[in-house]
DNA sequence: CTTGACCTTCCCATAAGGGGAAGCCCCACG
DNA sequence: CGTGGGGCTTCCCCTTATGGGAAGGTCAAG
């Protein structure tokens, strides 16, 4: 099967199937005398495999450990439940993040006119606030 | 004020103020004839307003916008406003994607034994639902 | 045998920075 | 006066994961 066919199957671009073996996530496949990649079901599995772990906003850090752990028939759940949970606080801590941001933007959003008028507190608070979080780090 | 004097005052790196200056974000200030960029209190408080924007997720482009309408005196709050909303309607669907994939891997982990077994239902859904997943690719 | 679809490698670009080298500049201390 | 250390300049490379595209080789249908 050449990489195109791979790709319509696995639902990973050509592109990063070729990337994906550059930096060593999956292993170099064999080639035709042209060179041209060829790829076993086995080959598609693990490429949809790695689709399925990016969908989950997994890095290509973490996904390379399940890999191993997910061929490896040998492995303790321990490891790749440890894997998944890691993720899960990076996760957390992103969407506590993102969420602070869009509340207290909402806030300030809530209140200017969103009018004619120049008044706005969104402004102010960038410009004000501005003074307090640089003295802030100064300070720290 | 030198660059390093600025950097420090606004919270904001001398390595991101050329860059700021590079992408045309701020304007390129005045120069000593040896060459060093000179800033003023005004630039200060530009420089800070960024950095302070920023801390909101706000990316260039529309941190560019912010700037050119908190700089016009004759704004309407309306062209201010929007744009915040704008932005707290990209966080809302970035926390909503983050949301889901915690949420199904969290699910995912909490049926994993974590031990030294190999049985693990994370392993299992990525294998599984890649067939599922690429199914829907191809048919879309 | 040509044509077009496919494959190869290589380079470039993204957003928002960080790191560092080479070289010039400035000031203070001895 | 001079020298040393710190600051400034530009330039280049690195990051993540991905897309775009050029130049050139290959394969299969007509």
């Amino acid at each position: 099967m050449n990489i195109g066919e791979a790709a319509r199957a696995s639902g990973v671009s050509a592109k990063m199937i070729r990337y994906y073996e550059s930096v060593g996530l999956i292993p170099a496949v064999g080639r035709t005398e042209a060179g041209y990649r060829q790829y076993s079901p086995t080959d598609l599995n693990t490429l949809r495999f790695i689709g399925r772990a990016r969908e989950f906003g997994l890095s290509m850090q973490r996904i390379k450990l399940l890999v191993s752990l997910w061929q490896d028939r040998n492995r303790a759940s321990r490891d790749v439940k440890r894997i998944a949970l890691e993720h899960v606080a990076d996760l957390r801590r992103r969407i506590a993040e993102l969420t602070a941001m869009a509340d207290t933007l909402r806030d300030l959003a809530d209140a200017c006119q969103g009018d004619h008028r120049p008044e706005c507190p969104i402004l102010e608070d960038l410009e004000e606030s501005a003074d307090a979080a640089s003295r802030g780090r100064v300070a720290s």
